[in-house]
RNA sequence: GGAGAGAUGGCUGAGUGGUUUAAAGCGCACGCCUGGAGAGCGUGAGUGGGCUAAUACCCCACCGGGAGUUCGAAUCUCCCUCUCUCCGCCA
């Protein structure tokens, strides 16, 4: 959510930065401030007759202690009309504030004024290459036939128990997707310095809401229903990402300065409805409904947000310079930033077999967009209260570096090397047919 | 799922219709005192909103959430949520 004040006082930069994402957001940007400025009027008026009232209640509690019975009742007869007057006025500045509040929602964060501009990814500018792609004396093979041959992952069977867009891996391959994540989480907890955090897969609509994926993208999440019981659908979610539950802990919370910064990581799988989206239905690991991942989620003062950025960008590459694999970041141009994002940058890993970058991260910075929906802040040592910068970058997320990983380091035979780094996880150097 | 109890400020806890601007204690901050600390004494302190140059006054709202009764609700009524105890079921 924006900064109500932010955009009373500075409506022409909020428009520019609203224009700069390309989706004609600005334009709502007069209307926000026609319903301030009407809550504003009406507040302004209840409350005169609020005060009113409460001065005459109490006179007439002074008049009954006297035992001025009569005079009281008197008092009584001229604010009876006052009530009904402040209930009309209570609803209609009730209302008022409450198309504010959806309006606002629905706006997006506003990009830093170092974010690039440009309409789609093709304008997202590459900041950084690490490693090159492998050379192969023989035709990569694709992730889907590796795992059919290795026996790391039964397609067909995930669609009887699911349907498309689901993952049943086996063998080594489950034994691979959990050496990733512990090896991830092991990374994170004990060299970059996270606390690791286990939460809850379903999370109530408020979570959501917090960090930005609603009221806007309902029509993207899972709703559970509580066995039969229509009433109880929407109660809960599946979460889309452990940014959902993580980055909400201290939601409705006002931290210690000295508590900060907060620095979490999770493993959890995440889900995701996909509605509409290109390449739901095709076989392999590239796009499913559910998918684990490692978050990385840091609670910060605001003075330290674009530093921490950086921290957790170079925290996310680690994990794939350890894996070995080639990759590049690249930064969001303003047309291709999320909804929530000041300033993001994505990490792209090399799969040889599909002949393409796969985006296996995304590192954010939203700023204190999350906190003033989650209403999170911080006392500072001033005194004064504030909302903190709440950063989530994926480290990283599984199904798409499993897929770089086995494409990788695939060898002419058809077998896989396993990394160093997650010998001590697999206690094998190779997966072979 | 059944039965019962409960939800008040950082914490404990009083308050069943009107000077309640929510008692008191603990804890906290500052000051006095002290060589220093403690004790003691004094002062102060919540959140959001409105009005403002103002983090100064003043005003409104907030006693789990919502609706209602009333001139007036922490207090009365209804609904909901959550917590605790016991029973049932269950990994």
């Amino acid at each position: 959510m924006l900064d109500i004040k932010l955009i009373r006082e500075r409506p022409e930069f909020v428009r520019e930065r609203l224009a700069s994402r390309g989706a004609g957001d600005e334009a709502r940007v007069d209307e926000v401030l026609k319903l301030d400025e009407d809550r504003r009027r009406l507040l302004g008026e209840v409350e005169a007759l609020k005060a009113q009232r409460n001065r005459v209640s109490k006179e007439i509690g002074a008049l009954m202690g006297q035992k001025k019975l009569a005079e009281a009742e008197a008092r009584k007869q001229e604010t009876r009309a006052l009530g009904d007057r402040i209930a009309a006025l209570d609803r209609q500045a009730g209302e008022v504030d409450e198309a504010r509040r959806q309006l606002m929602l629905r706006m997006p964060n506003l990009p830093h004024e170092s974010v690039p501009r440009g309409r789609s990814a093709e304008d997202n500018p590459v900041v950084r290459v690490h490693g090159e792609k492998r050379p192969f004396d023989f035709k990569p093979r694709s992730h889907v036939e590796l795992c059919e041959k290795l026996g790391l992952v039964d397609f067909e069977r995930a669609t009887k128990l699911s349907g498309s867009g689901f993952v049943l891996y086996t063998g080594w391959g489950a034994r691979l997707e959990r050496a990733l994540i512990q090896f991830m989480l092991d990374l994170h907890t004990r060299e970059h310095g996270y606390t690791e955090a286990s939460p809850p897969f379903l999370v109530g609509p408020q979570c959501l809401e917090g960090v930005g994926q609603f009221p806007k993208f309902a029509d993207q999440y899972y709703a559970v229903q509580e066995g039969l019981d229509p009433a109880t659908l929407g109660r809960l979610y599946l979460i889309p990402t452990a940014e959902t539950p993580v980055a909400n802990i201290h939601r409705e919370e006002i931290l210690a300065e000295a508590q900060l910064p907060l620095n979490y990581c999770a493993y959890t799988p995440c889900f995701r409805g996909e509605a509409g989206a290109a390449g739901v239905g095709t076989r392999g690991l590239i796009r499913v409904h559910q998918f684990d991942k490692v978050e990385l989620i840091k609670i910060v003062r605001p003075e330290d947000g674009y530093a921490e950025h950086e921290k957790m960008l170079a925290h996310a590459e680690r994990v794939l310079q350890l894996l070995g694999l080639h990759y590049r970041v690249v930064l969001l141009c303003t047309g291709d930033l999320g909804f929530a994002s000041a300033r993001t940058y994505d990490i792209e890993v090399w799969a040889p077999g599909q002949g393409s970058y796969l985006e296996v991260s995304s590192v954010s910075n939203c700023e204190d967009f999350q906190s003033r929906r989650m209403n999170l802040r911080y006392k500072s040592a001033s005194g004064d209260n504030r909302h903190p910068h709440v950063l989530n970058g994926s480290g990283t997320a599984l199904a798409r570096c499993f897929v770089a990983l086995v494409e990788t380091l695939q060898q002419a035979d058809g077998s896989v090397i396993i990394p160093p780094a997650l010998q001590p996880y697999l206690q094998v150097e190779r997966i072979s047919p």
